[in-house]
DNA sequence: GTCTATATAGTGATAGAC
DNA sequence: GTCTATCACTATATAGAC
């Protein structure tokens, strides 16, 4: 069993076919029967590997984002300019709407109700944590003159943060163009617009 | 049914509630209990105004719909310039969202899952048609010269529509920004880009 | 137009056998 | 690790009284 080629548990099966029922169907809309019937199992049996459905979605949830934000301090640390650093925030973003669809559609769809329970309130902690990050690029981006001096930098940030994540309800990994050139759209529009 | 100036039917109350809530909480996370709460009767009360909670949701929706797509059709067909008929249709979808906060957010949030039940079918009509009037003001831009010839037709169309609506999420009716403002500024990045 | 009372079905979760 | 069997609870919806 080399690291690369371990077979994925039963734990991680039934996580990632659930991920992808919350991602299809909402959080609600499925049923512990519907992720049963697509493990090919019985809903009882769930519960040897997991204390409720809650569990489940969180650890979906908390998995992804440790990671994801793993990769936007990275950017926050390194030396290049800012408008390089931004363009890197995006690519990063669109690449996990790439390898990871499901998990950023549950967040996307479910984080603001889940977001609200003490047991998610990470994921609020999350979203401060995101803006601090898109801010912060777009302020250091003004400052050093790569960026327009008449943005609002709020507006901005939710207007940035918004066109990367919400190309999840469209983008399908593999069908039609890749992540890398949707990122090249997306950031070729966001820095230069689309008139003449 | 009601004529414009007579009060609110307590039908027409009863949707302005369930429609807060459907918002804020998602049509499956809201009970019909909740919703009667809410309007301080019972929940079977309900049921002397409306069919089901599904009826609810079809009504508000449908209702909103209409309205909407009058206005994109008044200005597909006016004689303004491409450019001009884009920034108006920008226009018209964030002061849907001022005056129609509430339905824009649970088409936003619901209709992917909804529309695929055949009473739901319209919304994947109305998908398509959005999907055409957008299309055709880019075409139409790209062709007399306005906008960028190298743009990706469908990926501007997809990055126009998503920048628009999803604001849905952020904007507060009265809070900070006017509509108006947010638009100025959307429509700014949009057809400029941030950068210098 | 609302309430009382209740039918009916679904839904998350548990205990113990295999 | 899964199944059998089932519990407790919640949800939509109905019928008839007021």
């Amino acid at each position: 069993m080399s690291a690369v080629s371990t077979p994925e548990s039963r734990r991680d099966q039934l996580l990632a076919i659930a991920a992808r029922l919350f991602a299809e169907k909402g959080f609600k809309n499925t049923t512990v029967r519907d992720i049963a019937d697509a493990a090919g199992i019985l809903s009882g049996s769930l519960y040897h590997h997991f204390d409720s459905k809650e569990s489940m979605v969180d650890e979906i949830l908390s998995t992804f984002q440790e990671a994801l934000f793993a990769q936007y301090d990275e950017i926050l640390a390194s030396d290049e300019d800012a408008r390089t650093k931004l363009e890197r925030a995006v690519r990063v973003s669109f690449e996990a709407i790439d390898q990871h669809p499901f998990e950023v559609a549950i967040y996307q769809n479910e984080a603001d109700y889940l977001g609200k329970f003490d047991r998610f309130r990470y994921l609020a902690d999350r979203n401060t944590q995101s803006r601090q990050v898109w801010v912060t690029l777009i302020e250091e981006g003004v400052r050093t003159g790569v960026l327009r001096n008449d943005l609002d930098v709020t507006l901005t940030y939710r207007f940035i943060r918004d066109t990367v994540w919400v190309a999840v309800r469209w983008y399908r990994p593999g069908r039609g163009h890749t992540h890398t050139e949707v990122a090249d759209q997306y950031v070729r529009i966001l820095l230069d617009g689309i008139s003449t």
